[in-house]
DNA sequence: TGAGTATATGTCGATACTGACATATACTCA
DNA sequence: TGAGTATATGTCAGTATCGACATATACTCA
């Protein structure tokens, strides 16, 4: 591409990508599912340590015992912000949370 | 609503609403705002930290300008997966998100 | 054995979210 | 002034994700 060409895409707000973007692009794609990885565990303890079951999860967040299942599966059908909602619904601490975030950023680098 | 059927519907895994949990889920809601918007501050942060533009950012996460402003502007159509991409991607450190997700719990308690 | 309870898996229609794209606004600086 | 650059706003079609729902599997315990 033209390098000019490419700066004018740029100057209009697109997205340019390369080889490098890519391999790039998957470091940050695998530290996020990392840390999704970490917010699931934490999910299933809190809940488990709070004596729940998937359904008195579900309840408390108007969610389904299938979602909760599939969160704690790693379901790729499940987004960061229900695994966060869950975390939350499943009564885990200021301290449970931040925990977790921080074990995950220890991993991960 | 009788209880038989409010345990049968719970056997088979539905989740069964109520006022109180409605009360209970803003708090929950309210705690997840909370966060986001401390995750947005930090992308906003980490990016002019490291004197990015918003296209920069697009092409380092392969999205597009209009996305960041949306991001940092606290677009409700921005999902948390998204802002955490874009923290990420931002090269935001494992201190920051640290203290992101430290100084947001902290305030919601 | 079999009834009760918890968890897992698969499907589906509705909705939320996405990147792409156009365009507007705002702020340099020559 | 006006060209260049950064950011903001609005729309849209495609895709991801959702809760709902059916059903399967697994484990107690009487």
């Amino acid at each position: 591409m033209k390098t000019d060409k490419l700066a004018r895409l740029q100057a209009a707000g697109w997205k340019v990508g390369s080889a490098e973007d890519f391999l790039q692009l998957n470091g940050e794609e695998a530290r996020l599912v990392a840390l999704k990885l970490s917010l699931i565990s934490a999910v299933k303890e809190s809940r488990i340590k709070r004596k729940l079951s998937q359904i008195d999860l579900a309840q408390r967040m108007k969610s389904s015992q299938s979602r909760i299942a599939k969160i704690e599966a790693g379901d790729p059908s499940v987004s960061l912000d229900l695994i966060v909602r869950a975390l939350i619904a499943s009564g885990a601490t200021t301290r449970d949370i931040q925990t977790t975030f921080t074990a995950n950023e220890r991993m991960v680098g």
